[in-house]
DNA sequence: AAAAATATTAACAATTTTGTTAGAATTTTC
DNA sequence: GAAAATTCTAACAAAATTGTTAATATTTTT
């Protein structure tokens, strides 16, 4: 009757994106994620030859969204800076929210297995070069013009990533120490959300001695 | 000759740390550890019973050299609010450089194991609540004194601990999107300490108008 | 509807990994 | 230095996990 459409591949894909997502490669299981797919152990077999196969489809769909969604945080228009980088913020922070187990999946597989250095490398340097240029350019721009404290874009880059990526991870340990459920306290990130631009808007706007509190280590 | 002092038991202790920050609970292997500890895999389990228990005595450890880091941290004196914050920064960040495989370890098996929540929350909890109440109430005073900006301590320490440990989390990806070597670049390490010192004490000098830029979501 | 291609199953095989045991060697205690 | 406790070895066992295969069912093509 209705046309074979491959759901139990389907099916496979969505299990073990599950699975690598929450245990990671060492801590998944074939057996488990045939299971929840509701599929027999061979089949995840037959349509992907190896666990390895499997996870590799997973990771590069994975990349991939993490990228996409970094990449549609900078394609953005001609408005003063400061509130470019805002949006910007906002946007980045809305898209780690809506994926929230990406990063730490990310990072997760390249510390133990830092031969997948290759796939971030491609997908990352592809487009990271053009934008931290185009960054660094319009940086000088307005910091010319005073609009900003001049700043290398990288560590701009850093900090933003820093703040608006790192609750996300640390969250299971956050939830252990504290007791609280953070997926039911939406206040909480939006608080979040609200600091993070708080402190890089602040990190932007001149000063006078904008270095006065540096302290030098021994 | 010598009297006998466990030295295959230190030695197994020593080579299960290295294979369980690396590799996390999951990848490691037992028959490895032995292997690089110079003893019979048999020898493992006669000083450790289990995997389970091998990992948890490294998992104690390990969760307590972090978190007497960072006690160590907070056990400060009487100067200024905003001083004692950029020491605080500093000592936190070097800390961290000394053991940056840490926090990503404890991330990582605590994501991948709630279980070990217990642990975690029996460890922090003890001295966190101290630690955030006393904080708050300098905050406060300094406040107060228009020496700061009003902020909570919970969100203050969240700021800290993201900006100082991020970068050690995520140093595998960077250095897959950029070629670098991390570990030989100390001017970066540097340079990153500096930024997140500016970063938080730009955050704490009061403004006029301290909420202009934040953007709220749709 | 027959032939060809594809999907599915059940049972099995190979390997890896953790854990055990019985006994030998060594160290410690008396 | 003999007895007792302990450290250690080598071989083995059990379980888990990934991967295969040969036969069967279903779908698609002609």
């Amino acid at each position: 009757m209705t046309k074979h459409q491959n759901n139990k591949e389907q099916a496979i894909l969505a299990a073990a994106k599950e699975e690598f997502l929450d245990k990671g490669y060492d801590g998944a299981r074939t057996t488990s994620i045939a299971c929840n797919a509701g599929v027999t152990h061979a089949m995840l077999h037959y349509y992907f030859k190896t666990k390895e196969q499997l996870f590799e489809r997973i990771f590069h769909e994975t990349m991939g969204m993490l990228v996409e969604g970094i990449l549609e945080v900078f394609a953005k228009t001609e408005k003063p800076f400061k509130q470019r980088m805002a949006e910007a913020l906002e946007i980045h922070f809305e898209v780690i929210k809506q994926n929230p187990r990406l990063p730490l999946f990310m990072i997760r597989e390249v510390a133990s297995r830092p031969e997948r250095f290759a796939v971030i490398k491609n997908v990352i340097s592809t487009f990271a070069g053009n934008l931290l240029a185009t960054m660094q350019k319009d940086i000088n721009q307005a910091a010319s013009n005073d609009e900003i404290s001049p700043i290398d874009a990288t560590t701009l880059l850093l900090d933003m990533i820093s703040l608006n990526v790192f609750p996300f991870v640390v969250k299971p340990v956050y939830e252990a120490a504290t007791g609280l459920d953070l997926n039911a306290d939406s206040a909480f990130w939006e608080q979040r959300k609200a600091e993070n631009i708080e402190l890089i808007m602040r990190r932007l706007t001149p000063t006078q001695d904008s270095s006065q509190f540096i302290v030098h280590s021994s």
